[in-house]
DNA sequence: TTGTATGCGTTATCAT
DNA sequence: ATGATAACGCATACAA
């Protein structure tokens, strides 16, 4: 590999006025300068990264550490981040981890040295078992319950969304709200959907509208649904959460909470990116997206969408945050 | 940060006593070796990977070089890539970049010294132009056109595997076999699949098949066919490529040809893994992984798979590798 | 079995 | 405007 000394040594300049021309940190005469870039670009030179976060303590790379997530969420919450990511010069570092408390700390562990911060996805877990985190790198919580820690978190609002959702449907004439014994679990993949809504049409006394955590499992729940012959929505209406661009497409079109996902996973980089900025302000940060009821067919809102969908537009827009 | 020198000061060693503990590199007294462990453990010691690479010119890191990829395609790949690494102690260092020449060469610079290897995922790109990528470091490209490079590479045996569902659809009646009349273009998405849909549904002389490019675009299809009340499969066959989990959950289940995502991803980062191995050793290699088709409902066959979608197996599988 | 000393490639501090 | 050199944290060859 070529080091800063060989460039040094072809341009017969010191390795000190090398460092200074390719960092514009000091005063060097412009023909020294045009001289160096050349030798530098001929000779394809790369600093060393490691050398140099060495000497200046900071990697330009942010970690990431996601669940075990499948589907769409996961890519679009990717590119929100490489975008913002790249555009401020850092690189990502991305890792699944188990998401319980231990696997954490040790993806975390493993990422020391290495980042100048990690972003934390792990919906399951409770913030407070964070609390002493191996760390003293800036953390930012992604869809985490952030209470009872110090550590800046950016979540979805679930429960307001949620809402919204549950308003409609008791609108279109649904009754029975709040049930335990019309829960089921499910793993947030299509298969678990599927099962899910089998096991709901088995009970005795049916509910007449199935809300999913996520469009995939809203998915699955659809096709056992059209396998029992079952008409959706006026048998049971199926609603969803994340609206996935898949979820426009489905037959009945699938009505879902709309989440910004794309926006998540950039404005989650640029949380993490001012605390590193401004590490010893203490000020914690949590911050909360807003999301969007998106009414189709499955829950027998807006028949008349019979119109072609647009091309949706993968480009970002601004969102609300709210601060708490 | 707590470095080599705090932990041997603490432990009243050596740092070359504690580096050999921690490395298994030499003999130490088995009390010594608890002393340290326990001293590093309680101080929570992590080594400075930079300065560790800078010695054994390692980083421990693979580059993943992703185009503007959407969907469970990328999350599944990047899967199976961070298995892999992760088994293997490496991390997974992901950027997302232009799949044209320029975009990946920079791509590759940016990573330069951060990587001991890079995966190069670009659809598009023909491999002889980036025959002289400005870099030493291993390259795996992934589902790309490799002709007339020595670079590694694994592919998907597209041709084999179109071939396939062609012969499927022709067995069932569908007559006129290539025709550029009959093709449009498409970037992947659903809203490319639901226009391109429209634009042969327009055609005075319709196709009686449409064969989507990838999953996605077929799901498009299948909404815009719906949309125009075209029966699916009586009216018009739809298939798609890759088998993405969601298929079997469509109405119609779309029939595919199945693609072993996750072994993909797997499988490069294995090839990647060889070459920064045996880096002298200049064999090139070339994979191509083998496809299956899958028929469902969409084109007419397995009219009979009314049964319930058994869970999904998530696992990775062995696959056929066949060298080229 | 343990310690001392050198160098990896870079930036930063101090001279010149 | 430029150069010499210390320091960053670690592994390792060599000495003890």
């Amino acid at each position: 590999m070529v080091t800063i000394k060989d460039v040094a040594r072809e341009a017969k300049m010191s390795v000190a006025t090398v460092s200074r021309v390719l960092n514009a940190s000091g005063p060097v005469s412009d023909e020294t300068q045009r001289l160096i870039r050349e030798v530098a670009g001929r000779m394809r030179y790369v600093p060393h990264s490691g050398a140099r976060s060495l000497i200046t303590s900071r990697t330009e790379t942010l970690g990431v550490l996601l669940p075990d997530l499948y589907g769409e969420f996961f890519s679009e919450v990717i590119r929100g981040m490489d975008d913002t990511a790249q555009r401020n010069g850092f690189h990502l570092l991305i890792s699944r981890a188990y998401a319980d408390r231990h696997g954490i700390e040790t993806a975390i562990r493993a990422m020391r040295g290495r980042v100048d911060g990690v972003v934390v996805m792990s919906p399951d877990l409770d913030a407070k078992s964070l609390l002493n985190l191996p760390s003293t790198i800036p953390v930012v919580l992604l869809c985490s319950v952030p209470r009872g820690s110090g550590i800046d978190s950016l979540t979805i609002q679930n429960c307001r969304g949620a809402r919204e959702m549950v308003t409609h449907l008791t609108s279109v004439g649904h009754k029975r709200t709040p049930d335990p014994s019309l829960e089921r679990e499910g793993d947030f993949t299509e298969a678990a959907g599927y099962a899910g809504a089998l096991k709901l049409l088995a009970l005795k006394n049916r509910p007449t509208a199935i809300f999913a955590a996520n469009d995939s499992m809203a998915i699955g729940a659809l096709s056992a649904l059209r396998q029992c012959g079952m008409a959706v929505p006026e048998e049971m209406a199926v609603a969803g959460f994340d609206d996935i661009p898949m979820a426009r497409y489905m037959d009945p079109p699938l009505s879902s909470v709309h989440v910004p996902i794309c926006e998540l996973g950039a404005r989650a980089v640029e949380l993490l990116l001012h605390g590193i900025t401004h590490k010893n302000d203490h000020a914690r940060r949590r911050e909360r997206v807003s999301t969007k009821l998106v009414i189709r067919r499955s829950t027998g809102g807006e028949p008349a969408e019979r119109s072609p969908p647009q091309t949706l537009n993968r480009e970002m827009v601004p969102i609300r945050y709210t601060q708490v």
